[in-house]
DNA sequence: AGCTTTGAGCTAACGCTATTAGCCCCAGGA
DNA sequence: TCCTGGGGCTAATAGCGTTAGCTCAAAGCT
């Protein structure tokens, strides 16, 4: 039995691909083992469990999606930035439905646990968005929550195809941009 | 051995109390048969399984939500309705977290599947507070999809403990339905 | 080159889950 | 009073996550 030369990383990788494909609910361990050549019980080298690779695959998702905005409001402000920040934001969730799912409703499990420190980085390129416009200090915190909570619904609903008529998807989501646009510019 | 007096419907009230107390991740057959004092597979009389006890509390939970938004807003049009449905659904998701879980992410499976008409008289109660502003008809199936993802985002990450930092999340709330208003006013 | 040591991967086994098969016996209608 | 339907039971199966303990390949040292 040649070794399969797996690490934390390639197996945290594995799963988060299988997690996209089969939804968060249907990733298994045994799926995983297979996916990446290797029996059930190996996987527990690399990862402490189920419970394990999933946080590590929150982090990484965390991460991904704070680049993939972060890139994409770069040189932009404003309305331009926050429009650009939720289509990256939304394409992401949309191209990595079972990594995204990861990332709602699991504390963290101490102060220095890698998922707070991804999951600050991920609301930090929210707030650049914020910069844009003239927000009260004050504001601040309820806007940043106020963008997060629209977006992630808009696209959790559609990841789970919680939009069953007729209208454009594409059509409502801009709407949604353009009424935070007006919102946070009329405060 | 003296018999329970179960029903499906009495077995459904269980499981969604049940699903409300432990999150829906821990919702069991096992600890739902426990509850009603029965033996596990003595729940197959009443449901057909796991999926269909999970349908069965989601079209409950649509319906009560239904209830919930639309008594809210009744003698109540514009901003006073937008706000009595707002607090009267992240109400109800905060008090049956369990239930609501359950709402999102399945497919109705049929064309007379209870779920879709629950779904349709929850979808209602919405779109009787959006007849309190003067949207063109052809923006009302997004500015439902914006208001409902809005909600269901905001309800969904403070029932999952999203919201870590420190400002007030009531507080958070009202910005975010006034937020709302302006946008739905100004377009 | 040979020796040692580490740890990746294996088999075997356990406990918990949902689910099915098949029996028994209580309750209501003839 | 009988008898039939169905609610509850025990027993058993299959699939999951997880642990224990073994083995041998690979990397490092002499």
């Amino acid at each position: 039995m040649p070794r399969a030369g797996l690490d934390p990383t390639s197996v945290v990788a594995a799963g988060a691909e299988l997690a996209d494909e089969v939804g968060l609910a249907a990733l298994t361990m045994g799926g995983l083992a297979e996916r990446v050549g290797v029996r059930t019980p190996s996987l527990y080298k690399h990862v402490a469990g189920q419970d394990d690779l999933v946080r590590r695959i929150a982090a990484l998702a965390l991460e991904e999606s704070a680049v993939a905005v972060g890139t994409a409001i770069q040189g932009r402000s404003g309305r331009d930035a926050l429009a650009a920040a939720a289509q990256a934001f939304r394409a992401y969730v949309l191209a990595h439905p079972g990594r995204y799912a990861t990332t709602v409703g699991l504390e963290p499990a101490g102060p220095d646990d890698p998922l707070v420190a991804a999951g600050v980085r991920a609301l930090a390129a929210f707030r650049a968005v914020l910069r844009g416009y003239d927000l009260p200090a004050a504001d601040e915190d309820h806007a940043l929550r106020t963008l997060r909570s629209a977006l992630h619904g808009f696209a959790t609903l559609q990841a789970a195809h919680g939009f069953q008529w007729s209208a454009d998807v594409d059509e409502s989501f801009t709407w949604l941009v353009d009424l935070l646009d007006r919102g946070l510019r009329g405060s």
